[in-house]
DNA sequence: AGAATAGTGTCTTTCAGACACTATCAT
DNA sequence: ATGATAGTGTCTGAAAGACACTATTCT
């Protein structure tokens, strides 16, 4: 049996597709903590529970302008910011039983935001809320991780997640926490311009450890990846750190 | 707008889906060279051309079941081949052109073959035929690869892919790479024991660099995972090497 | 001055690369 | 014995962890 064989024995046209979608992990650090975008949802099936943002994917859109798509349409983001946004694809999630209407294949992107467009998007759109990340640390190799309100988390109680997107977003702080090491994703979370505390903060968040500070200095600026700014920090009570910007390697 | 009053503008049964299709980058070492198994298209579109074995997503089976069932009824794996195979999820693939024919969206899949398995395959399967791999590094940071014909590399000419298959191998090559180091992929590939030698020169195949022969052995043995069989090489002219067998971490 | 954090000097340990050396097997 | 590869001992240098120390700013 040849590919050709197969392909007329299975004609697609001939029988039922799934539905694909694209489903979003718009990340950001709120209050220091790593947090993400959500969206309520208002009625059924899991209203009440909160979502990643998503849409179906049109027949003339590709996966990424999908993704892009979303970013404007739902997120809210002007075309300025949605080009400087780097959509990474994470991981496609095909359960059968994933979405309770009909049978929805979804493809998840990752999105890493500065705080300032994380804050600015949160406020201007009624629609989404910002909830914190919580990782439990079960099995060391990456275990469950629940999402907390950011707003509402006196009793840290959490906040349930609608369809799999609990698993999507788990996957999303495993693979940030891969690429942290060797990659800029970690600049990608700050201001323009930041402090190496700022940036080790930004790391510990992650990985949910504690790092050493000379050696993570060290390393941070043999890279030759920080330009020093001059500038230094405003408003601390004590010595201001100096200020650093992000420069691409060439 | 909110996400149900999404749902009811593109209602997705009113609209056309892509079609959702798997494809496999089945792995495996020819001659110790990497190497992938491909059929080549009798008919059009790109007849002629070489492509991964895949198949249609059903409905009512899981993309992992979907890939499970091409390894069986496409690459003529039995139950108990296929059960021991493991297929890691690579990327999907969504191009709005990628297939000519129609949209078609692909969700690809990565297994990586022991010898002797992917030895008797390409001789039982007379409709797949492995092709040995060769990458050009001109970038560094991993750039285009070609596929050659293990049995007709003569000319060293290149086998023309189908579709974007070149793209999907080229990724699979990436993705083998970087998880060398700190998993066991290294293992797949080799029979049930085998020599530090062999051992190494997989993973100066995938890698494309010597590597520094003690260093290499410490690293191994010193991550516990490699048990000495007893036994020895057999068949050499010279001093026969140590055979190991993988044992996975406790 | 005191408090609080920024930033650094240095010792130790760990580990990869390099190189030379010894060990062992077939012929 | 010879050839060829397996396998190891050891030196060196790079880099991380630990710790203590100095520096700087605000109140």
């Amino acid at each position: 049996m040849d590919e050709d064989a197969f392909l007329k024995a299975y004609d697609p046209t001939a029988f039922e597709r799934p539905a694909l979608t694209v489903d979003l992990v718009l990340l950001g650090l709120s209050d220091g903590h790593p947090a993400v975008l959500l969206i309520e949802r208002a009625e059924h099936p899991h209203a009440g529970r909160w979502a990643l943002p998503g849409s179906f994917v049109r027949p003339d859109e590709t996966l990424d302008g999908a993704a892009a798509r979303v970013l404007r349409d739902k997120a809210g983001f002007d075309a300025i910011e949605a080009e400087r946004t780097r959509l990474e694809q994470l991981y496609t999630f095909g359960a059968v039983d994933r979405d309770p209407r009909m049978r929805i294949v979804t493809v998840a992107y990752l999105a890493l935001l500065p705080e300032a467009v994380f804050a600015q998007v949160e406020e201007e759109n009624a629609a989404l809320s910002a909830a914190r990340i919580a990782v439990s640390w079960a099995g060391e190799a990456g275990g469950p991780v629940a999402a907390f309100a950011v707003r509402d988390r006196a009793g840290h109680e959490a906040l349930p997640l609608a369809f799999d997107h609990a698993d999507i977003l788990a996957l999303a702080i495993l693979r940030l926490r891969g690429k942290l090491d060797y990659s800029d994703v970690g600049f990608a979370l700050l201001p323009e311009s930041f402090t190496l505390r700022q940036l080790q903060d930004v790391h510990e968040a992650i990985l949910g450890t504690s790092l050493n500070k000379p050696a993570f200095r060290r390393r941070m600026l043999d890279r030759g990846w920080l330009v020093p700014t001059g500038a230094r920090e405003a408003g601390t009570s004590f010595r201001p750190a100096e200020l650093y910007r992000f420069r691409k390697p060439l």
